[in-house]
DNA sequence: AACATAAATGAAAGCGCTTTCATTATCTAA
DNA sequence: TTAGATAATGAAAGCGCTTTCATTTATGTT
């Protein structure tokens, strides 16, 4: 592997001069550029980056961490936010903190041990405390998906609370009025938000919220078998579910049952997972844009740590949409 | 930040000392490592890994390549790779290839430009030639789902034919008779073998294979989709689709076509990815033990590139299972 | 033409480690 | 006790770059 040195003999000038067309932010006579450029071309040079990381204390890695790698729910993100990175001549060290604190501050070291330049990072167990603290470290970082006051600049998030919204006036505007909701744990931020929009379009239409009507779930398939299967000995024609898979477990025991869906009931998830077209019927849903959220904070990190692509406009605040396909009818009677 | 400097300073020793009790392979003696120990504790230290990969010409990086980081297929696959490396201390570098060949060659150069020490590749479009040229620039690599003759022992690959012999023959063990094909890309090795295995099923069972009874997709949806339009013409009771994609499409036109599932058509899939469970009715199919085989080119890569674990076995085939679940049934006529 | 100023270049230090090789301390056996 | 062997240690070079600072070269001005 050819090393600057080699370019710079066959080029007839300074290692500085080869650094400097290499770094193109300082001016170089076009005559040296020439010489360096094609002494390159001949050797097949490739810089080490490596030794540039260790050399200019940057690293070009940008470490992001995920609640799960597994799942569809961030594959798409991770996609997004590596191709996007990548373009930029940027690493992405990937790894996964399974909600638990202790795992996400593993993951968090790991990353600064990487020494990356910059971490985003969709957390949910770690708490603010910590997270102002390794902002204090002055390693930069992007937060998915958790809102921060004081660093509100470098927190993209969802306006879960509207989507909570959403999807239950989607079903008020169907008709229904016997609303049942499996809400997902109570440590989630998201959840507690989403919930909060429930009832702010039961309110709104004028329906009281009804605890008996209310599972607490935990945002798995199971928690939304287990949802309807405690909901069931009361009246409902329409069930939202705080996520996609909960949504999916409460179809699978509406059907045991005997229901017939959407006919009996209609369902609504959040998230808008890939698999909420291939349920049956087809799911309606609130699309969870995480990946567009992702693809901002990796703009930011490039923009504000980099200072590539100043221009970029930075949106924090992500509005949810409803998807309409067939888990829900209109409800007359 | 401190350095080894500082460490060898407080310590008493000298750099080399330090660097020792490091990289535990060199005897120090007691008195020098109990005084390394608690300086570095003392001051909080931390190696600089970019530092130590210069040195030592080891970046404790491994690249992986998957076609895709979206969809669910790799991204558990990832998880486990992920967590086995870093288990180890070492970091993934994750890219995707798209199935393109450019994209694939540009994502390994990206990986070889990272200095990683080894690569796990999963790759679809790029040549055999190209693979083994890659092998004389030696750095090393293991192969997923590939098969190379002649560096077979870094190949980690599924039995792709028993797969397909095995998903046919769970429809023929039920008393169906007419059974129609959904292939792969013909481009994709294991989309032949899969057809190659349907194949010997048949005749295994004295089926002759009927051509019109065999569509040639894309691995896709909307394959799927297409696949059972096209075949609609025709008599079958079963239909095997060569991945689960396309099952769910081909269950989505049957329905379309007022067809009863499984009373009136029994479906398998192959690989039995996550949402096969979640499809109404849940799928049979082959299940392709993916994850396992990213994590044995995982330990492979520690075992032949690190030294690590070295007396894990290694197993390069892996050999695939029948999951049974809703969407087949008895064939009585 | 002579000088002031700006632009381009090179020498060399340094980034924080590993590793070789020479040196010193420690141990063993007679 | 001491020679000889072995184990532990330190000095220093080097990994391949970036970057500062001094120097050289080019440009503009009168």
């Amino acid at each position: 592997m050819a090393t600057i040195y080699e370019v710079a003999n066959l080029a007839g000038v300074s290692l500085a001069t080869v650094s400097r067309v290499m770094n193109r932010n300082v001016k170089v006579s076009d005559k040296s550029r020439i010489k360096v450029e094609s002494a390159m071309e001949q050797l097949g040079y490739k810089p080490n980056s490596i030794a540039q990381s260790l050399a200019s204390n940057r690293t070009n890695r940008v470490g992001v961490l995920v609640s799960e790698l597994s799942g569809p729910f961030f594959s798409h993100m991770l996609a997004i936010v590596e191709s996007e990175l990548r373009e930029a001549g940027k690493h992405a060290i990937i790894t996964a903190g399974h909600s638990d604190e202790e795992k996400e501050k593993d993951a968090i070291e790991f990353l600064l041990s990487c020494r990356c330049d910059a971490l985003i990072l969709h957390i949910d167990a770690v708490s603010d405390e910590y997270l102002l603290e390794l902002r204090q470290r002055d390693i930069p970082f992007a937060l998915i998906n958790h809102q921060i006051e004081a660093i509100a600049d470098c927190c993209f998030i969802l306006d879960n609370e509207q989507g909570g919204y959403l999807a239950t006036q989607s079903v008020i505007k169907l008709g229904h009025t016997k609303i049942a909701y499996i809400s997902g744990p109570e440590f989630k931020e998201d959840a507690m938000m989403r919930l909060k929009g429930h009832k702010r379009a039961l309110s709104e239409a004028g329906i009281a919220f009804d605890e008996t009507l209310h599972y607490r779930g935990n945002y798995n398939e199971d928690g939304g078998k287990a949802g309807f299967d405690n909901l069931s000995d009361h009246r409902f024609t329409a069930l939202v579910c705080a996520n996609d898979e909960m949504a999916t477990g409460a179809m699978y025991s509406a059907r045991k049952h005997g229901l017939q869906l959407p006919g009996d009931l209609s369902i609504v998830g959040f998230d808008d997972q890939v698999f909420a077209r291939y349920t049956y019927p087809t799911l309606t849903t609130v699309n969870n844009p995480i990946a567009a959220m992702g693809s901002m904070a990796a703009t930011w990190v490039l923009k504000e740590v980099y200072n590539i692509n100043t221009s970029a406009e930075i949106v924090n605040l992500f509005t949810p949409k409803i998807v309409f396909r067939d888990s829900v009818e209109t409800h007359t009677s």
